[in-house]
DNA sequence: CTGTTAGCGCTTTCAG
DNA sequence: CTGAAAGCGCTAACAG
């Protein structure tokens, strides 16, 4: 009756199997059951084939809650992630994904809105503790630093793409600072030495804040005028960096991301303005699959080396031998942090933080600065 | 001592507080302090207030294993997708987030790699059916409808995005047939009547599939000559297509998505080919951020509407009775299935089958056909 | 309104 | 190699 009866067409549709159905069927006991499930060791062949034959027959499905409970704990990393519609998120999502399948890590995801003060986001965040989960890996700016400290010691987290500020929690991040810096050369050694900078706050978005300042610091440091405009309450940048075109007093223009970008080549169309004719711009992400058609010129940021370095961290600390496939380079882009001997992670290492650093997308929405223009004092 | 001692800066860093440890510390039976944290009724305002101050204070979650054990089962939804780096799924992704957000249920998500012939995806399956979600949401094509059936007896399971061929799967999707009818009757009524139809195979790609086949079904109908172009190994889909519109034998070629029409744009400017003037071309999605200043001609999806679809239907079939805000319209957009009086699903309703239609984006990539060209026959 | 008593389904010593 | 027993931390009747 046990193995004469395979796989019927139609499984039972029994609300729920238990393992000790299994076990009866099978005529084994709970634990010789439960062994054959975790592909423990000590079963025989025959017993471990008759378990996985009646277990497959009755469509039994390990339940994951009482697992856990009598283990204790998750070998799983929960992922909190925002907004995967920005194709930059959405990518970084994919890929951290498919390096935690090479790395034999599971992923479990929950996105989150970026509304609520990030009230929804600390739901979420205690669900996923709540779940036990083995590691966090934090991939929206959402959720503070402060947010995550009382977890730091409970567990290893680390913050995936954006930078990490306050230095006490492990990051892997793409080097926005060199970005903003080639970038922000890339225009001078054109000749421009009037730009507008687009500059985002840091509460709205910090990769961008970053991004931006850098920016405008390396243009000033290297004797270009500099018009910082900001977007949000303060002003409209868009409207401004417009007028600034018009009236001749840039000949360039950097937003902080391609999608801003993009915002900035429509309201220059919509002025009659082309690009670069009349214009340079640039932006910062490369992600966009229509970037060489657009030929914007901006940098393409690590994606995937940054997803890889999360998950090979995190698959460290969480003690994750890892498939051997994913040791070989990299890790000689990482910088340390400037903490010194900082503070000791829940595993014992050092605080982990890497910035990896792009390519630069030559593009073709940088000229040389328009001749036909007044010069520039 | 329990109310006059808040929130230190640094929390214990107890590896975990169980509630009994928060009962305790708040004087109060673990019964009570379950009651607060689920935010049952029947306790006192004095004694609610101190178990939150005590549990806050020790930095108490909920353990999700133990607490799901117990009462029997999930509440959240489970969502499986796939490649959230393609900018249609990361849209659809953030906005059944979204959706569930505002119904009010938690959405658990494992995205899947598309390879191991689905080996990867029914293992992702079973961690989800594992954990006991109350509803599943399948935003792939990787998983089969076979692979769902054996589970569709024990809980709500709904396709989002894709058209669902078997109709004993509730599905909410994107009207494929629609979108593709649109498009090749815009190229008609521009004049063309020899067009280049790229084509998907089934396996590969089943929205890709129907939209190919409906259009150049479609300009059948109407008397255009049309080419089938399949991509794979039956033939190299965009080579051909250039070689067609180079000897002139058409005047349009249609890509099965936006991504494919991208990618057909680089090989006809690769060959010296511009479009609209050369060729006219059309794409489907129009999710793609630069859509408009690439002026793609296409048809935008309605992912909005799949979500909350998909969300109102899941909700419903797992009761929940959602906030409210989600009951307006477009249920009038919904087709049943024409499956006459089909199966029951567990919730006793009868097959969802909706289908949404899109909206048409004339773009700049389909002009009428270029008439210096030799008239087809 | 509060506490006591049983389990939820599984893993895991610890003996056979 | 296998089984019996003891919980994991929580919720849910059921009494006080």
């Amino acid at each position: 009756m046990t193995t004469s009866a395979p796989a019927s067409p139609e499984p039972r549709s029994s609300g729920r199997v238990r393992l000790e159905d299994v076990a009866a069927a099978a005529g084994v006991s709970r634990t010789s059951a439960s062994r054959v499930m975790l592909g423990q060791g000590k079963v025989s062949e025959e017993t471990r084939r008759r378990v996985h034959a009646v277990a497959e027959e009755l469509g039994y499905v390990t339940n994951v809650a009482a697992s856990e409970l009598a283990s204790g704990g998750s070998s799983t990393v929960g992922l909190l992630l925002r907004d995967a519609s920005n194709p930059a998120y959405g990518l970084l999502f994919t890929e951290l994904q498919k390096a935690a399948h090479a790395a034999g890590v599971t992923l479990l995801s929950m996105t989150i809105k970026d509304d609520d003060q990030g009230r929804q986001q600390i739901a979420s965040l205690h669900r996923l503790m709540g779940m036990r989960v083995a590691g966090l890996i934090v991939a929206t700016g959402g959720v503070t630093s402060e947010q995550l400290e009382p977890f730091r010691s409970r567990l290893p987290i680390i913050r995936a793409g954006r930078p990490e500020s306050s230095g006490r929690i492990h990051a892997v991040s793409y080097d926005e600072a060199d970005a903003a810096r080639h970038l922000a050369e890339h225009l001078l050694n054109l000749g421009h030495n009037a730009v507008a900078v687009q500059t985002a706050r840091a509460v709205d978005s910090y990769p961008e804040f970053v991004r931006s300042s850098v920016m405008a610091e390396v243009l000033e440091e290297r004797g270009a005028t500099v018009h910082r405009l900001e977007y949000g309450p303060a002003g409209d940048a868009m409207k401004e960096s417009v007028d600034l075109v018009r009236s001749g007093r840039v000949t360039a223009v950097m937003a902080p991301s391609d999608l801003r970008q993009l915002n900035l080549i429509r309201h220059l169309q919509a002025a009659g303005l082309r690009t670069p004719e009349d214009v340079a711009t640039t932006g910062c992400d490369g992600i966009l699959p229509g970037v060489d058609l657009l030929g914007l010129t901006t940098m393409r940021i690590a994606v995937e080396n940054v997803a890889e370095r999360t998950i090979a961290n995190i698959a460290r600390m969480i003690g994750v031998a890892g498939t051997g496939h994913d040791a070989r380079g990299n890790g000689e882009t990482a910088e340390r942090g400037p903490e010194g001997p900082g503070p000791e992670d829940p595993a014992g290492g050092r605080v982990v933080h890497e910035r990896l650093p792009g390519r630069f997308i030559q593009g073709r929405t940088a000229g040389p600065p328009r001749t036909t223009g007044r010069k520039p004092t």
